[in-house]
DNA sequence: GTCTATAGGCAGATAGAC
DNA sequence: GTCTATCTGCCTATAGAC
C-alpha cells in the first residue's frame, strides 16, 4: 500500500541531512549568519539543487523549526515517562539546554529569538510557539511538584516558568563566548535551585 | 588650546549620531541584520560619507560596543552613588536592562554575544569584556551585601554574578518576542529575589 | 564631510537540460 | 534530484571630485 496522502512531507534522507547541517550552522551563526552556499558547499552539491527541496530561505527555517520543535517535544515526553518527581524532571530538562551546548551551538530557538525582529512571518511565529509549550510543559510540572509539596512555588506557576526558561537560554548565551560548558553547568545548577526552592 | 594628543577619537556630533541610529539597529536586528546602507538611508547620506567616519563595519562595531561599554560603566559607578545596600543595588541594576527594553531593543551586548561566533576578534574581545566588568561588579556588590549580612549568599560570588547576567540577559531575550515590558519586569523580579535570597 | 561613480563579490532565486 | 547558466539585487568598500 503506498503512502500518498501524508499531509507532512515525506522524510527523505537527503532532506534530513540538509536540515542537519542548516541546523547547525544556524545555531552557531544565526539564520542571517549562514547561507545556501553554506549549505551547498558542506554537500558538495549546488545552491539550485537546495531549492528544489526547499522553495526559499523562509521555507527552510520554517523547517528547521518544526523538527527542533518536535524533537524537543519527544524528549520531554521522555523526561514525563523516566524522571520520577518535579526536582528530577527540572534536573532533566537544565541538563536538555547543557547538550545544546555541543560544538558551541546555541538553542536553536534562543538563537532565532534575538534575531527574531528580522524573521519572516512563519518563523516568527514558530519561534513563540516553541517557547509557550516549553511554558506549558514547565509550569505542569511545577504544578505538580507543588501539589505533591516537593516544591514550595509561590505564585503563579506559569511565571516560574517562563523565568526557569529565561535564566538556561540566558545562560547558553552568555556561557558560548566563554566557550567551557562547566561554565554553563554551575550557572544553571544554581538557577534552578534558586528559582525552585 | 587646542587638544591634539587625546588616543581616543574626538566624538563629534556627526559620528555620535550615526553611533545612536547603527546601536538601535543592532539592539534590533543584529550587527549581521543591518547594513551601512541601513544607516545612510535614515541619515540622507551615501554609505561612502559613512566609511569617512568608520572606515569599515568591524570598526563600527567596535565602537559600538566601547560606547556603550563605557555607558554601561557610567550607569554602575551612579548606581553606587546612589543606591544603598546590595539589594538596592541589586534592584537597580536589573532596571538597567529592563530599560534596554525600550522600543524592542535587545541589550547591545547580549545580541552580539548570540551573533559571537561570526563577529571580527576586536567585536569578540571587547563583548567578553563587556560581560567581564559587569561580572566584577556584580561580584563585588554581591561580596559587600554579604559582608554586610544583607544576603545570604552560599559559595562563589563570581559565579552567582553570572548567574544573575545570564538570567537577566536570557529575560530580554525570551521576553523580547512577546513584546511586552511587564513579562520582562514580572520575570526580573523572580529570577533577582531568587538567586539572591 | 559629503558626493558620484564604480568595483567586485555574494545573496537568494529561477529556467531548463539531463 | 542534480546540474549549468544566469539574473537581479544588495553588500562592503574605494577612488577621486567638490
Amino acid at each position: 500500500m503506498q503512502e500518498t496522502t501524508s499531509t507532512t512531507r515525506e522524510p527523505s534522507p537527503r532532506r534530513e541531512t540538509i536540515l542537519d547541517v542548516a541546523e547547525r550552522l544556524v545555531q552557531l551563526r544565526g539564520f542571517n549568519g549562514f547561507s545556501y552556499a553554506d549549505i551547498a558547499d558542506e554537500l558538495h552539491i549546488t545552491t539550485a539543487s537546495l531549492h528544489y527541496h526547499f522553495p526559499g530561505k523562509a521555507a527552510l527555517g520554517e523547517a528547521l523549526i518544526d523538527r527542533y520543535s518536535r524533537r524537543f517535544a519527544d524528549e520531554l515526553r521522555a523526561i514525563d515517562a523516566d524522571a520520577e518527581g518535579a526536582h528530577a524532571k527540572l534536573a532533566a530538562y537544565a541538563d536538555l539546554y547543557a547538550r545544546v551546548l555541543t560544538d558551541r551551538r546555541m538553542c536553536l530557538c534562543g538563537m532565532l529569538a534575538a534575531e527574531y525582529e528580522t524573521l519572516p512571518d512563519v518563523m516568527q511565529r514558530a519561534v513563540t510557539s516553541f517557547f509557550e509549550h516549553n511554558e506549558d510543559w514547565l509550569a505542569r510540572v511545577l504544578l505538580e511538584g507543588r501539589k505533591q509539596g516537593e516544591l514550595h512555588v509561590a505564585g503563579s506557576t506559569r511565571e516560574l516558568a517562563r523565568a526557569v526558561i529565561s535564566a538556561l537560554e540566558g545562560g547558553l548565551l552568555i556561557s558560548r563566548p566563554f566557550g567551557e560548558r562547566a561554565r554553563f553547568e554551575a550557572v544553571a545548577r544554581r538557577l534552578v535551585a534558586a528559582l525552585v526552592a
